[in-house]
DNA sequence: AAGTATTTTCAACGCCGTGTCAAAAACTCA
DNA sequence: TGAGTTTTTGACACGGCGTTGAAAATACTT
């Protein structure tokens, strides 16, 4: 049983760890995860293949320690539209676009990690914690909203799941094939959908 | 390059050709496919492992197949729908329905065809054709019902593409968990979310 | 600084699934 | 029956995975 998480900061294994989450990030940009050998991860941080084993127990479990990491990130442009104001056009759009922006980067695992029918179980539990998390705090905001009248039915559950799943995947859609949409043409439309899905508002009202 | 498909109809071949395709269809719903091995399915159907070399070229190329055989049903569904006059409610909800029927039953190799990052070039071949047909014919009756003036606005490709992806999403998560979703409510709310995000109408109005 | 304990690295091994091959068996059609 | 094709098979080689046990490097203690 391998992969051992010692309690105490031993400085030299915990460097060779993040190295391993920071050479997995790059390498994972290049190729599809299951062409991604466990060697060319151990090598792209330095250690021979045996040597992985030592920190993780699988390439399934770095690219949950990958994803992890990406939560900071991800937090940032979702709070920055779940704060703003009620139907501030702009502000969803601002976010929607930070998103994007980082799907264009990191789309290879991000697409494994919230669209894959079946990572391994280790990314599966970073995955529903994520997507749960994403989806209560949207799912918070459209019940405060409904409380003021501002939304238009449907349970805030399904809406927020939809809505979420909307992003994911056309983001999604966009990584795997940038040429075939326009960037601006595609956030104004998402922007509008996702009001229009949620609060039922039509581009031009910008408050009820 | 083995897999070669006879210019002729060598009746005992196409027959163990289509064993393998439906005993794979079974076997693809018990579990992940990645988990999966030639050595099953061959079995399945059968014959020895180096037997489905015959066949095919590998477990996706199968899955391709297997994926192929579903278009047949699902234009049916999606028949239904794109047939009937604008706005009504009642078809689209029945189309949704029998769509998550479907789904309910062979969601494992569902997702793997159409929301796996990367399945096989076989796979994708298919993919892209199905979702591509879905989306154009769903994307020329948005632009019909546009130039009745009965849409909001935004491409309808892009629309399209939403309106598809929304659903296989929320079909997907319904197949992941079922204990997490009331059907009848999804499906309200999902026909619902379709007619706005596409047409902007809120539940009430049934035709502008 | 030396001795001890712990952390880290490595090379070698066995396992499992894949894909290929050439030869054998089954079938088809005269 | 016999020549030709189609189908099936067992044996082989390859590559990646995960484990093990021992050596090397590092940290800790006095």
């Amino acid at each position: 049983m391998p992969a051992i998480k010692s309690r105490r900061a031993p400085t030299k294994g915990d460097q060779r760890e993040q190295a391993l989450v920071d050479a997995a990030r790059a390498v994972f940009r290049d190729k599809p995860i299951s062409q991604v050998t466990i060697d060319e991860l151990a090598g792209a941080a330095g250690i021979t293949r045996s040597g992985f084993y030592f920190y993780f127990e699988s390439k399934q479990a770095l690219l949950a320690a990958v994803v992890d990491q990406g939560i900071a990130e991800a937090d940032v442009e979702l709070a920055e539209w779940l704060g703003s104001d009620g139907l501030d056009r702009a502000a969803l759009r601002r976010g929607l676009a930070a998103g994007l922006a980082r799907w264009k980067v990191d789309g290879r695992w991000l697409r494994e990690a919230f669209l894959a029918p079946d990572p391994g179980p280790d990314v599966m539990q970073v995955r529903d914690r994520l997507v749960d998390k994403g989806c209560t705090l949207f799912s918070a905001r459209i019940e405060r909203d409904a409380r003021a009248g501002l939304t238009v039915g449907g349970s805030p559950a399904l809406l927020a799941r939809m809505a979420v799943n909307l992003r994911s995947t056309m983001f999604s859609d966009v990584y795997a094939d940038p040429s075939a949409y326009n960037e601006d043409e595609l956030l104004d439309t998402l922007t509008d959908a996702i009001l229009r899905l949620v609060y039922g508002v039509s581009p031009g009202d910008s408050a009820r």
